[in-house]
DNA sequence: GTGAAAGCGCTAACAC
DNA sequence: GTGTTAGCGCTTTCAC
């Protein structure tokens, strides 16, 4: 018995000719290690998890997919939760993966609450909303954002409503922040309140519907002539609700998005966005979860991956220029000529 | 230690006082028993998995959601595993769980050779595609298929196109023969062949678009009227590709779907398609899986779950009506006044 | 190099 | 009711 245990973990020395015959036998009997007992034994499982608040969402299912692809690369086996945006559930999760001694957890937290506890934080990245004190993968959500709305100033917006996240994600707020850092100040110069010109809720398609419906028909002084929204879904939503209301995208309004799933490029108008390196936050998420399973102690890091523009078909000079704040663009796109982190396709 | 494990399992009787003690002690230590050991004593988990071809398909994507949701309402903890349409990693995921000692699985399988060995066979059940001899929970394809060609069919078009899944997937090939058996009398009486309005491919986005625009512009006799595609994912890459080459839906061609996702009526124009019970579906499942688990020895069971029409803005007459061998509709979209699982939204 | 034996943390069967 | 003990299937020392 020992001996097999020996074959099957291509251990030490064993001769040639007994371990023939072990893996003749195990052939014969067709036996299968009871991996349980393995896992037990040896205080690990060679199973990473994953933990996401909402698999629906595409962005989520996006990355799922490649940190499977990542983990499997890697030889580890990824099993995947999804909590529903329940702290309950993710707790549920996070507690049931540790206690059967995955090795590793990567979690996308679903609130500003960390379900993680202390004593098992040395395992555990956290990805795309920070969490405090722990380790973090994600997108420079401000930076994209600024991206974004930078591309709408130079096409001569001035009025860009915002389709904001949940405020009770502050990590993921910062895409707001980015929005309202650089529109503040313009819209204070109009004499408008940036205030009127925001809703927040949650990234799904529903509430960027909802979201739009309100700012375009808000009693707003003026009304916006673009949307900066800060997931693709609610994009869709807004694409949708502009539909429905009769406005014409991108003539009448602009849009943008953030993430830039697969969706956005087969929508009517395809989308202009703020692409996400999905497949670079999963092998970085990855390899840090590695470093921290072989060193558990090792000082805390977060690293925040660049963004980049990607122009489609969404946006446009508003239609008619009142202000001439911002120099003539005389009505084609132009996102800063070749700026960094600016693509079309 | 055993006492310990009494009040933890509240099995047999335990004095008050004792377990209060205990759960002091416990609560005091924070004590945390080892799932491994448990699982590996007791030969079972309380955990299901569920491994699905691709999560980032959204169909896929709300089967594991409600699938969860499911489980977790037995009690049970959900993993997921994502095969990626690959049969080895399918096979990895199926032996991964059974190893853990799983308690049940639930299998969308990838492709039609099975990936579960007949020594697990007891605790599977399959999902959405037929494998030989095991469990069945999934809709009705076939007849689903038959409510949107019969939809059509009474809108007045008879050149319909059909953008088809992969036909290495058998059980899901039946929405193309509920296509075909309705179909194929119509066109061979017009002199025109079925298969050069076939297009059979993945049930993506991209395959869609390709299908759809190899179809409407092929040399084809004569110009599909509509599409009938096998999925949504494939009807929005349709539009898209409609989009793309001018042709407006539904006044140029019409566009029905399946499953109906979310998207489905977000996307413009609104997708007309045959709705899957998606909750059912999960729910069935996870209620057969049980009495599986329960008795491992019963028989073998089909369940098809019925769909139904969902009518919504992508379908209309076609524009000139060249045959009139079905009776006048006059313009109106028709299915079938009031036939049973036709509604609209 | 290989067999024997201890023990991982728990549950269940057994005494009392 | 409660303490004690055997043993789940494996890995890993320890003798030889």
């Amino acid at each position: 018995v020992g001996t097999v245990s020996r074959v099957i973990n291509l251990n030490t020395q064993v001769s040639d000719d007994l371990r023939a015959r072990v893996e003749a036998a195990i052939a014969e009997l067709g036996y299968r290690p009871n991996a349980l007992a393995r896992s037990f034994r040896q205080q690990r499982s060679n199973t990473l998890g994953l933990v996401v608040p909402d698999i629906t969402a595409p962005f989520f299912a996006e990355l799922a997919k490649y940190t499977e692809a990542a983990a499997l690369a890697r030889g580890y086996t990824l099993l995947l939760g999804n909590s529903m945006y329940s702290t309950e559930v993710e707790r549920l999760y996070v507690s049931t993966l540790a206690d059967r001694r995955a090795d590793g957890l990567i979690l996308v937290p679903s609130t500003a609450g960390s379900p993680v506890p202390q004593s098992e934080q040395a395992r555990v990245v956290v990805v795309d909303r920070e969490l405090p004190g722990m380790d973090l993968v994600a997108s420079d959500h401000r930076g994209g954002a600024k991206l974004a709305i930078e591309y709408l100033l130079g096409l001569g917006h001035t009025l860009i409503g915002c389709v904001a996240g949940p405020q009770e994600l502050p990590p993921l707020y910062q895409r707001y922040d980015g929005y309202a850092e650089l529109l503040r100040p313009i819209l204070a110069g109009m004499g408008l309140e940036l205030e009127a010109y925001v809703r927040e809720g949650p990234f799904d398609y529903d509430f960027g519907y909802t979201a739009a419906l309100s700012l375009l028909q808000s009693s707003a002084p003026r009304r916006p002539t673009a949307l900066f929204c800060s997931s693709d879904q609610q994009a869709i939503g807004a694409l949708r609700a502009c539909a429905d209301v009769g406005l014409d995208v991108p003539a009448d309004v602009s849009i943008t998005g953030f993430d830039d799933i697969p969706l956005a490029r087969l929508v009517s108008p395809r989308l202009t966005t703020v692409r996400q390196p999905i497949e670079s936050i999963a092998d970085a998420s990855l390899d840090r979860l590695r470093q921290r399973i072989e060193s558990p102690g090792g000082r805390r890091r977060r690293l925040l991956l660049d963004t980049e523009l990607v122009v489609r078909a969404s946006c446009a000079p508003p239609r008619r220029r009142r202000a001439a704040k911002l120099s003539s663009t005389n009505g084609k796109p132009q996102g800063g000529s070749g700026a960094a982190g600016v693509r079309t396709r």
